[in-house]
Order: C-alpha cells, then sequence, then structure tokens
DNA sequence: TAGATTGTTAATCGATTAACAATC
DNA sequence: TAGATTGTTAATCGATTAACAATC
C-alpha cells in the first residue's frame, strides 16, 4: 500500500547544491536527529511533520522547511520514512565520519568527557587527554594515558587530530588553543569561559556552562507574572 | 569631567515596567556580563556601546537595543559606566540572590559540577549530591556527602531546594524530574538527553552536549568552500 | 482513484541594523 | 558650548507560519 523504501534511495540527487544553511536552523536538526532515533527505537516506519510536530513541540511548517533546505526526504501522501531520513540526518551532520579527537584539560569535565562512551559511538574517537600538571602525567582515563601539553604538536600531526575539546580554565585555554590550531586541529570543543580568537577556516563550538546556568537564573527571576503570583 | 557616577543611581526607576524580553536577548545577556567583568578586572571605568561592540564582534545598535529592554543604563556624550552596569545586568540575571541547589547524578559530569567553586561565587550553594547508585553511598564530594536518590523529597523540602542539575541518563532524569518537581523544585539544569515535561511555572534550562558536538561536526563539514577547496 | 501529506510560495512576524534627534 | 554618544524610531533583513498546488 506504501510505497517500497527502495524508492528514497532517488530523490538525493535534487540537494547536491550547496547554499549557506542558517545558523538556527543547524542548531535544530541534531534534535530531529535524537527524535527519530527514539522513533527508530521504538521500530516507527513512517512518519508526517503533523505527527512529529506534535511530538516535538514545533510547527509542522518549520520541520518541512528545515529539511527542504537538504532536499526532499519526504513523500506526498506518506510523510517520512523514519530509517532513511535518521540516516540523512547523520549524514547531514558529518556523522557517518570518524573523527580523531583530543581533550586538553584532564579535571573532571575533562574526565567526564573522556568516559562517555557514546561520543566513540557516533565516530568521536578520543585518542588522547592532556593536562598541564605534572601530578597528573601518566595516570589513565578510561585506558588513556594521561600526557602533558608539551607534546600536544607532535601527538596532534601523528594523530592526525581533527577535534580538541578544551576543559581547562580561561588562561590555559587562551595559550593552548593556537597551539592546536598550528598544528592542524579543525575544530575546538570550547568548555573554558572566554571567546577563542581562531582563523576563520578553524570552527569554535562554545559550551559556556556558567552562562547557561545564568539563563536558568534569569527565567527563574522572570517567570510570567500569573505565575509568579500564584505563589 | 564626565559625570559623577552617582547620577547613575536614579536611572533605574524608567526600568522598572515589566515586558516579555526575548530568549534572543536573555541568551545574550550572560555574554555582555562576562566581558563588563572582564573590563571591571582591567580598571575600566567607562566604555561606550561603539567600542564594546568591537571588543565582543557585535553592533553597536545590538548592545544598546538589548540594554534598553531593561532601561537606560548609560549617558549621552559618556557611555555606560562599567562597574553600574556590570552591577544591573547580574542583578537582571538574578545574580544578586542565593539560591539553594542539588545534583542528582554523582557521576564524572555531576562531580564536575560539585567542583565548580565559581558557582558558589555567583549564589548557587550546591547543598546536596544524590545518586541511585547504592554503591556512591556516603562518599563525599567537596565535602558533601552523596545521597541516596529516596531521601530526594525530604532534603527537598528541608533545605528549600530551588534548583536541580540533572546529571543522570535519560531514563533517570525522566523518572527523578516529577520528584523534584513535586516536592518544590523551580528550575531544572537539565544534561540528560531528553526533553524533559513539566509544569509551565517550572524552569528547564538543557545542556545537550552530544547536540553541541554534532553542531561542530556539522560545521566541520560544511565549512565555506573557499576554505575546503584550499586543503 | 481519492485522500493524505509533502514541497514550496506567499504572508506574517520578529530581530537586526541604520539613522538621527535628544541630551549629557 | 561643542562633541560625543545614547535612546529610540524607522528601514531592512531573516525566520516562522500559513496556505495550497503538486503528487504520491
Amino acid at each position: 500500500m506504501f510505497p517500497d523504501f527502495n524508492i528514497f534511495a532517488g530523490k538525493r540527487g535534487k540537494a547536491v547544491e550547496e547554499h549557506e544553511i542558517s545558523k538556527v536552523v543547524v542548531k535544530r536538526l541534531p534534535r530531529y536527529y535524537r527524535y527519530l532515533g527514539d522513533l527508530l527505537e521504538k521500530k516507527v516506519e513512517r512518519i508526517s511533520s503533523g505527527e512529529l510536530s506534535e511530538l516535538m513541540g514545533v510547527t509542522a511548517s518549520q520541520i518541512r522547511q528545515d529539511l527542504n533546505n537538504f532536499g526532499g526526504f519526504g513523500q506526498q501522501g506518506y510523510g517520512y520514512n523514519v530509517k532513511y531520513l535518521y540516516n540523512e540526518i547523520g549524514k547531514i551532520l558529518g556523522l557517518d565520519k570518524v573523527y580523531n579527537m583530543i581533550i586538553v584539560g584532564a579535571g573532571n569535565l575533562g574526565q567526564a568527557l573522556a568516559n562517555y562512551v557514546k561520543f566513540e559511538k557516533r565516530g568521536f574517537w578520543i585518542k588522547g587527554i592532556f593536562d598541564v600538571n605534572p601530578k597528573l602525567k601518566g595516570r589513565t582515563v578510561r585506558g588513556i594515558e594521561i600526557r602533558m601539553t608539551d607534546e600536544l604538536p607532535q601527538f596532534i600531526r601523528e594523530h592526525e587530530i581533527q577535534i580538541a575539546a578544551l576543559t581547562l580554565p580561561k588562561s590555559g585555554a587562551e595559550v593552548i588553543a593556537p597551539i592546536l590550531v598550528e598544528n592542524g586541529v579543525k575544530a575546538i570543543w570550547n568548555f573554558a569561559h572566554t571567546d577563542l580568537h581562531v582563523p576563520p577556516n578553524v570552527i569554535v563550538e562554545n559550551v559556556h556552562l556558567s552562562e547557561s546556568l545564568m539563563q536558568l537564573s534569569y527565567n527563574l527571576n522572570h517567570l510570567e507574572i500569573t505565575d509568579t503570583e500564584k505563589n
């Protein structure tokens, strides 16, 4: 009754042409990916933008617009094949590839990242952990030896590291970032409380935890009047 | 030569009236706060929207528009007094208050948060750490004892906990969230890979690390053509 | 085929930038 | 006062939502 899965395979040709995708769309893709992954686990085969919109609390229009930035993944009268769409978004996000990654800063946060096994499942391989503190030298986290930061240049080159997570204090991060870039790191996942200055061909993705907590605190203090009055 | 600092004190009256501030403005406030804090440390007394815009890489217009959502903090011909503006944004963000906080999930990430001393400096006091794993019972992190989650209801009530950081796996987080809410927690800092469903008067601030890494990976794979061709 | 739902265009809404009069 | 810079209005730009023809 519903069209065969294979018909989807041919559709991708359409999407090849490149155009700049807005940041806000890119930000929503991982969430689509997560919901589709959950649906896949529940053995859901197909879903319409309407159903997905209800599930995710966004408009169906937005879902269709977002997806059509990358090509026509759906089918009129049918909706979207969950598995196919999941895989396609995975490819768009670059999750079909493998990345060599290091963690610089072996404190609690760095170790938390190192221990987060799921990253490796998604193709992000942690090849090394570095710190400035000589006391940590030689210790291991999940089998990965902690090295000193003076070994960084050689290590990055030898292991073709593309991604570095920076879980150091501000001052350390600012010293280390240029070293990473000089030796070929293409993307920095920055947990330090500072805006790193890097060449335009290097990606910086910031995770500013204290800023996130401040947003929470703002919202806690600015609940809708009707709610604050209830108390 | 420049007007006395005290003249600023009277300006706040203007800002009292309430209107809904857009999410994107609120998101920028902590960054302003960070830059102003840095300027303060450098003993900078005053700054114009033009100078700040250059420092931060945003337009002066945006800075002035953002600030004027909350009132007139500047002075024509002078600019903004750094210390005053820093304090005012702090108040807007609710950083002049004190919050009782717990961490639920004593894994690496939970411990990383517990060890992050700066939160306490900003008024976020960590009163307890909880986990489901009985092996962790009684251990301490930075002097704070790890308790079992069945103690949560009583603890939240007794210590008037307003904020809970959820550093548990998805399934645990979904079970714990309603318990937190029932017992009076007003805001959840959610690190679990799931969208929590809570009543509208409860704040949820999400930190989805894997989604952040996916954004990085997207950007790594979609650099400007000119850059990718260079290689 | 008829019904459902996409892909896409057009309308609306909101956010950013520009411009400038007000004013310190 | 004259110069500088804000606060704010108006213009532009971009993102979201609505609507519907295309089509499976």
